[in-house]
DNA sequence: GCTGAAATTTTTGTATACAATCTGAATACA
DNA sequence: TGTATTCAGATTGTATACAAAAATTTCAGC
């Protein structure tokens, strides 16, 4: 977090705006960890900005549930239990299914090509067991499916919840590459979107999506998270 | 919006605050309708507050999804599509599905007396065919059967759609009298959770979620919203 | 009267100043 | 020693001041 300079002088937007994202960041990949108080002065002069800004980023992560306000202490990184993480999992997954239709309805042949050439970095990965990339190329891969729909509200929903997902990859990276089975689920769904099997896409994905919730959930339960 | 005033010292919380629920009524009720410019200086004098905390309440609706934000344009209340409103009630029933098995896991007997209470009011409000007060009663009863889940993260998805479809109560409100049908169902509901019957309500809860989605896009689309 | 460039006004973006409140340590007292 | 109490420092809450950008108006030139 010290480290990471951004000069906003540079951005033609807000720096609150850039403020909110960097935080995000921080919290998400745990750089700012849970139950840390976020003091304004402190993280203004980080960032080299004002409080002004900085607070405005932080009614922001107020609202994305990221942060706790407390009256006149300021806001505390939120904690994340296990049930957290199901429920979590649970709103990701039923508005996956949800969205199925318009996928199938809307996907198109560049669509496939383009889901191919993911697959293809993600064959390489697995070979390597490049557990990193193969996590980025799996949110990749989940994410250009998840917006073929065109329900701009439920992909909001998933969105967001994807977004403290990436939170706990740390944790369940290296369970990634040991599950070689989901690599090869993932080929399979790019040939039921070929051929616009619905049901068949619809069982897939929902087992796609408990397989890995129960990995997850595994590993943070095993580490301790 | 003008004529309402609301005296910040005699709260013990951040101005910000009750700026951004008032807003957030204004939004909601159509007081500030779709489309407004929210413009700073204009609303801090009405609110008698300073530009400062006002812009803290806007970032929060930003992220709540009510106004949009245009560079050095400030924020825009946002308008409805009837593709919006058929995914806020696709979130909120698929949501509500998720919960049912908590809830009939955790109702007790004192519960079935508090919703036996709101069904009598209900009752009156329904052979009075006040449509207002039967709306209001109509959440409550809602409310109350939701929140007796303990899943903290769904609930929060659900009651922020219902923030949205309070929006569209005022347009509803009519046919919910006329669909008596749906009042027969709230007393088959609690008769259902005094039995613990999770198919059974889980069966008539969709139907009954799924009715009030139709009756509500069905008047929206007639009233031309 | 129309066009377009410059000036003015409006409005947002950011920084700073000051007030209110909380925290914690030092001190007084039992 | 233990417990209030008070006071200083830290931190948040709000207001204001100023900078930057956009919108609007004005007015010269045709």
């Amino acid at each position: 977090m010290s480290q990471t300079f951004f000069d906003p002088s540079l951005e033609n937007r807000p720096i609150r705006d850039t403020a909110y994202e960097t935080l995000k960041h921080a919290i998400i990949t745990g750089q700012i960890p849970a139950g840390s108080r976020i003091v304004e002065t402190l993280y203004a002069e980080q960032l080299h900005i004002s409080r002004t800004p900085l607070r405005e980023a932080l009614r922001k992560l107020e609202r994305d549930g990221l942060v706790e306000y407390v009256l006149h202490r300021g806001v505390v990184v939120r904690a994340f239990t296990l049930e957290d993480i199901d429920e979590i999992f649970t709103i990701r997954n039923a508005m996956m299914m949800l969205i199925l239709p318009s996928i199938i309805e809307r996907v198109t042949d560049e669509d496939i090509d383009k889901l191919n050439a993911i697959l293809k970095d993600m064959d390489v990965a697995q070979d390597a067991e490049d557990a990193e990339k193969l996590a980025v190329y799996n949110r990749q891969f989940h994410g250009y499916i998840e917006h073929l729909s065109d329900k701009r509200r439920i992909l909001r929903v998933i969105d967001s919840q994807e977004e403290y997902i990436i939170r706990f990859s740390a944790v369940t990276i290296a369970s990634i590459v040991r599950r070689s089975k989901a690599h090869q689920e993932h080929h399979e769904m790019v040939e039921l979107l070929k051929n616009r099997d619905l049901e068949g896409i619809k069982k897939l994905m929902q087992h796609h999506l408990d397989e890995s919730k129960e990995t997850c959930l595994a590993a943070v339960k095993g580490r301790g998270f």
